[in-house]
DNA sequence: CACCAGGCAAGTA
DNA sequence: TACTTGCATGGT
């Protein structure tokens, strides 16, 4: 079997076994770019509380978090930790987005997704999974998210022989699947259920749909 | 009690 | 280039 058969027919069956996420919980696309940048080495309970006390307090705007300081964003952002530096982190995008592209989160779907991904990693606070989260998940760009979940994943299924380079593996994935987002959206997404209900830890976990791969490790 | 969570930036050698 | 550390709350 090609590396591209077996890719496929593993999703396929992490499709069949636990059936569509529905990623990214978000009503909006500013709420699926804050939540990328407060879930940063964050639990998603954590950040779920955060985005409940900014909708409380009227600020997923993209105008009221341009004028909101820093310092009352910290406060209401507190249950995400790290507060202060995410306040900062969200408050560097927002401006981007407030001064060049007319305040809309929609303005910016426009542009070529390469440039448009270095503008995003050309902010400080957004990295290459916070990045690509944005990317896929809120403006929906065909682009492979890469995570700690994705790197045990292959590690763990023998699927990829390389060092742990967040573009080498995006590259694979990509190398490998059509570009298509829902196949992106739903597979990244899998690939973080299964590491979370099965292998946490340890390389190898019983229940786990994907006992009989035979490659596995 | 320790350890981790849907990272990133800055500092050091 | 390749480590190390700071950031910080909340769950297990």
């Amino acid at each position: 079997m090609t590396t591209k058969q077996r890719l496929l027919k593993i999703f396929n069956i992490l499709l069949t076994s636990f059936g569509k996420r529905n990623w990214w919980p978000g009503e909006t696309p500013l709420e699926i770019v804050v939540g990328a940048i407060l879930t940063q080495n964050t639990s998603w309970k954590n950040v779920e509380k955060a985005i409940k006390n900014m909708k409380n307090e009227g600020i997923l705007d993209v105008e009221r978090l341009y004028e909101i300081s820093p310092e009352k964003l910290s406060e209401i952002i507190r249950p995400s930790g790290f507060f202060n530096i995410k306040s900062k982190r969200l408050k560097n995008i927002i401006n981007v987005i407030y001064n060049k592209h007319n305040a809309t989160i929609e303005n910016i779907e426009n542009i070529k997704t390469y440039t448009l991904r270095n503008l995003l990693l050309s902010i400080n606070g957004i990295g290459p999974e916070t990045a690509d989260s944005i990317l896929l998940y809120a403006l929906n760009k065909p682009v492979f998210v890469v995570d700690a979940y994705t790197k045990r994943f292959l590690k763990n299924h023998n699927l990829y022989n390389g060092d742990g380079d967040y573009h080498e593996i995006q590259k694979f994935f990509m190398d490998n699947l059509r570009p298509d987002v829902y196949v992106f959206n739903e597979f990244h997404a899998l690939i973080v259920y299964l590491c979370q209900i099965h292998c946490r830890k340890v390389p190898v976990c019983s229940g786990c749909p994907l006992e009989g791969d035979k490659d596995r490790i």
